[in-house]
DNA sequence: GTCTATATCACGATAGAC
DNA sequence: GTCTATCGTGATATAGAC
């Protein structure tokens, strides 16, 4: 392990620094297609778009990525490890299930909002069926695995406060499904978001202020009775 | 007004059938783009596979509409269309706002599950910024004002809710962003969101539960006090 | 209104020099 | 690893006969 300080010390004696980044080629056409990819989807973007913006010939990019199908797939798995990555340590620590619940909407939220693009392409991920050749499509497929699981984890630990009374009774489907809409579709929403809320979505006080609403909405949703009175079902 | 019964005389006598289409042309490629639209988006669709699905050659598009621009446009004006007219009359009628919100939810979702395609189409039409020519965007962009009256009624409503002492203080704004993303997203999840809840999103059982979850949660968590302790804002 | 061309252009991808 | 040049294809849109 090398201690913070050394860093500088070290990147200069074994290539460019790590955090703030010169950024590989590699990586700056990860993060220009990023950017378009959210903006526009798989079939928006042309490659010689991406390739202009990185400053590079549109050949080259192929010497990074073997196809366009690749260099999509390749900004997702980013998108995907990012979410995991904060997101899985805060529902796997202990504690009871409304803590647990309350950190992993924390987590979430902080995930999305760490890039205006996340929620865009993670949303994009979800619904979108684009035609990627059949390869591309078959990692996609394995990627979202990955994801499964830590939704597969949430649903755990909504059943688990349910079954021990902490929360009411409900579908753990239906109410994870309302808190990834509630969030996703919040981060994606762009100007219309904006309007609606009336501040930019990804300031720092918006961001906090989305992470207390959701809470509040939810875990008061799911707080055990005295229940509202409910017209059930309505016009089909 | 003509009674139902009389409508196929009538129809007979004035033109073709209402209800039942042997359907225009116009019609025709407005269901067939409407479909692969949901599916693939603007850019991912091509007008030959429109034409071939509709069972025209490509040019005759251009006599219905002027570009490709027009008829994504065509579409998604259809799609506000539907949503405005089922969700305006419910939320407009009288009643405590408990029951106008309720109603409203029921009738969002109703108008949402009618069609596979239109949460996901007006899914796109709010967060994606496709490069559509100006006069097109232009237009869009004044059918999603119509599409915000709608919301401002709803931020009415909630705002009078919260004011009367119905609902718990809360944003309307973060509020009604919730319940889009709820039942926006919920709707546009495909397989994804299947797999959630264990059955077809647009069964008539899983439409009826979607409404009864939905509701749960949010006139709950409207309901004024006693309030869970929460931990407030969290790691930016 | 629908058809058969056709014009024009951008796309993804490859070849091969440097 | 980047470049120029090019291939083949399919895109939107137009022209004009029927």
């Amino acid at each position: 392990m090398i201690a913070p300080e050394d860093q500088d010390v070290v990147s200069a004696l074994e290539g460019p620094p790590r955090a703030p980044l010169p950024a590989s080629s590699r990586d700056k056409i990860l993060d220009v297609a990023e950017a378009l990819f959210a903006r526009r989807g798989y079939a928006g973007v042309g490659l010689r778009e991406v390739a202009e913006q990185v400053g590079l010939g549109k050949s080259s990019l192929f010497h990074h990525f073997r196809s366009k199908a690749e260099l999509y797939l390749a900004v997702l798995l980013r998108v995907f490890e990012r979410i995991d990555e904060r997101v899985r340590p805060s529902f796997e620590a202990g504690g009871p299930p409304e803590e647990r619940l309350d950190r992993s909407v924390d987590a979430l939220i902080d995930a999305l909002a760490e890039h205006p693009t996340t929620a865009r392409l993670l949303l994009r991920g979800l619904f979108e069926d684009d035609d990627l050749p059949d390869r591309a499509s078959a990692a996609l497929a394995e990627a979202e695995r990955a994801l499964e699981k830590l939704v597969g984890g949430m649903l755990g630990l909504l059943r688990e406060g349910i079954e021990s009374g902490a929360f009411r009774s409900a579908s753990p489907g239906h109410v994870l499904q309302t808190l990834v809409g509630a969030v996703v579709y919040h981060f994606a929403s762009g100007e219309f978001g904006e309007g609606m809320i009336g501040a930019p979505l990804f300031s720092q006080g918006a961001v906090r202020r989305r992470k207390d609403e959701v809470k509040q909405l939810l875990l008061r949703g799911l707080s055990a009775p005295p229940a509202p009175a409910l017209r059930t079902g309505g016009p089909s």
